[in-house]
Formats: structure tokens, sequence, C-alpha cells
DNA sequence: CTGTTGTTTAGATTGAGTCCAAACAACGAC
DNA sequence: GTCGTTGTTTGGACTCAATCTAAACAACAG
């Protein structure tokens, strides 16, 4: 039962940077930049995963951004791509989300939830109300709340539709 | 290999359905019971799998409720482990958590969410205003939602107190 | 340019969970 | 009680995600 395919994109695939990069290599000096400022070093891997999961959109698996910065023209490892995204989202450039199976990924933005369809499987984004960390509060306390993740499950509306 | 030194008894068949027994052993006739009204066979390693998450209690790995099987008497293989919690949780005497790493297994109880401190790992239970699901909706028009499950990330009161 | 220090790499390794077909047991029917 | 149907269990091989390793390497401050 439930076949669940892939995360689908859920976003429209946001368009790479028009002007190709003398090095050939993906992510330019803007990402590079953008590394920096997150008080990452910039290095090849970084700016690969990064630019790859950017022009990929959505919510996506650590294999999938992996092939992604490979067919991007990066030689990147596997290894270095678990690496970077475990650093991406400690700097706040990115962020996980909690799924059964492989953890997903995608670029940071402004605090939201999930929604993950049990038909067709794919994830869309739910907007959160609040915007910010933490949205809830839990009835604990002296707990000290980072966040809130809220996961929705039902009929995407495509398949309730049907 | 060694396919004669298999162990024998599975099923210690003290199981008698003609008078209600009331004292509750593990895997007893009560747990018994219970998996019938859910609509579920009352296999040994189903009643062996419940009593052990009813005995360990919190939220549970399906390799612990293993062990706990094991260590009570019962003879289950891994599998049936994972196959009894699938069904437990479909037939609702069962929940699961989505946590990061292995999933976590607990007794079915009244809708509620989840504290994950950050420091000891701990997971534990943030009862749910609503107490029932969905509790939150999602505002995505046209969706069918089963269920929003909630997870708090942070500081328990104990780790944020020292 | 150079040194320090953080990062990358491939491959081996761990760990969670599934798959398989044959043996087996639950339980309604008789 | 016995039987037959049908659902379950079994262990081992297998898949897939993710981490670990130590040596080679590269970023960036000085």
């Amino acid at each position: 039962m439930t076949p669940a395919n892939r995360t689908g994109r859920s976003y429209p695939a946001h368009n790479r940077t028009a002007t190709t990069r003398t090095h050939g290599e993906e992510g330019g000096a803007e990402t590079a930049g953008r590394l920096r400022a997150a008080g990452l070093r910039a290095t090849a891997a970084r700016r690969a995963v990064l630019a790859a999961l950017e022009s990929l959109g959505g919510h996506r698996t650590a294999e999938e951004v992996l092939e992604a910065a490979q067919a991007g023209g990066a030689s990147v490892s596997r290894a270095s791509v678990f690496n970077a995204l475990r650093d991406l989202v400690a700097a706040g450039l990115a962020l996980t989300v909690d799924t059964p199976g492989a953890a997903r990924y995608e670029v940071a933005r402004p605090w939201h939830h999930h929604f993950l369809c049990r038909s067709c499987g794919r994830m869309s984004d739910v907007e959160c109300v609040v915007g910010r960390k933490p949205c809830l509060r839990p009835d604990l306390p002296g707990a000290e709340v980072d966040e809130a993740t809220v996961l929705f499950r039902g009929l995407c509306p495509a398949c309730a539709g049907s």
C-alpha cells in the first residue's frame, strides 16, 4: 500500500544563476560569501551542496543532493555531502525535516511546517502562523524550548480531489 | 545452519480461552483479549511485544522492545517485532513517534505530542490541548488531514536547570 | 607564500528496517 | 476435539542511510 514516491516539487524550481561561472563549479562568489557570512569556510563541497539544494528546491534527501551536485560538475563525495548538510543546518543556511526514512533538507526560509501526503508521499510546506520559532510552547515547566516542528499527515489536495 | 538446534517451543500454550483469567502475566489472557478486540490474532509474538511495550513504558525503539521481550522469556525474532509493532500501530494499540535515527513506539494513549531534549536525548510527553487528532489544521485548502504531530526540541527541565 | 587548522576522500563499517519462502500456529468450522 | 484455511513467524540475506577512519588536501590568516 501507499507506494510513496519521492518528495515532489512543491516549489517551482529555483532558477540557477544565469551567468555561468568561469571555474565551472556550482555556486559562485555569491554562494561563497554567504557561507563565510555564516561562519563557514567556503569549500568547494559546501558551495556545491548549497547550490544544489537551491537549484533543486523542495525537500531533498542527501542522495538527491549528491546526485545533483555531481551532475552539476562538482566532484563531491558522499561523506562530504553529509558533512556539508550538517554544517549548513548548524549554520542556519539549511533546514532539516524529520521524516521517516531518509532525512530531508531544504534551503533556509522563514519558519514553517510540513504536510506529508499518505498517498503520493509528497511533502509540501505549510505556512506557520507565527513565522518564527518556537511557535508553540509545551506545557512543560522549566523546559527551554528551541523550536516546535509540526508534521501534518493526510491526503494532499491533489490526492484528496481525485 | 544447525537446523536441528532450533528453539523448539515458541508458543507457551498456557492460553486457555474458555474461562476468563484475571491475573495479568506477560502476554496473558488480558493482553490476548485486547489484541483480538483490536482485530488482530493473539499470537505469541504480538503478546510479547505488547507486554514488553507496556512494562517498559516510555518511548522505545524496536531493538529495546526486542530485548525486553526476549528477556521476558519469549522467543521472538527481530522481524516479528517489526511486524508486530507495525500491526499494533495500525490497529491503534500503539503509537509511533517520528524521531531521527530509530523509530520509537509507545502504548496508545490520548493524543499528545513530544519533547526531545537536545542534551540528554530523552523524550517526554507533552499534553495536547485538544487531546484528539487532528489537533491543528494546515492552511492547505482541499487537503484532508489525518493528524498533526508536534515535536518540541530544546532542553528538558532537568538539563535546563543545571 | 607559508603554516595552521579545518575539510575532503574512498572505502569499510554500523545500524535500522525489509524481504524471502518454508515452517508454523490461530481460530472458526465441523 | 480435530481439521483446514489463512495469517504469522523465522533467520538469514539483503537494502539503504549514515557514520567512521586516517591520510591527503585546501582555506585563509598572518
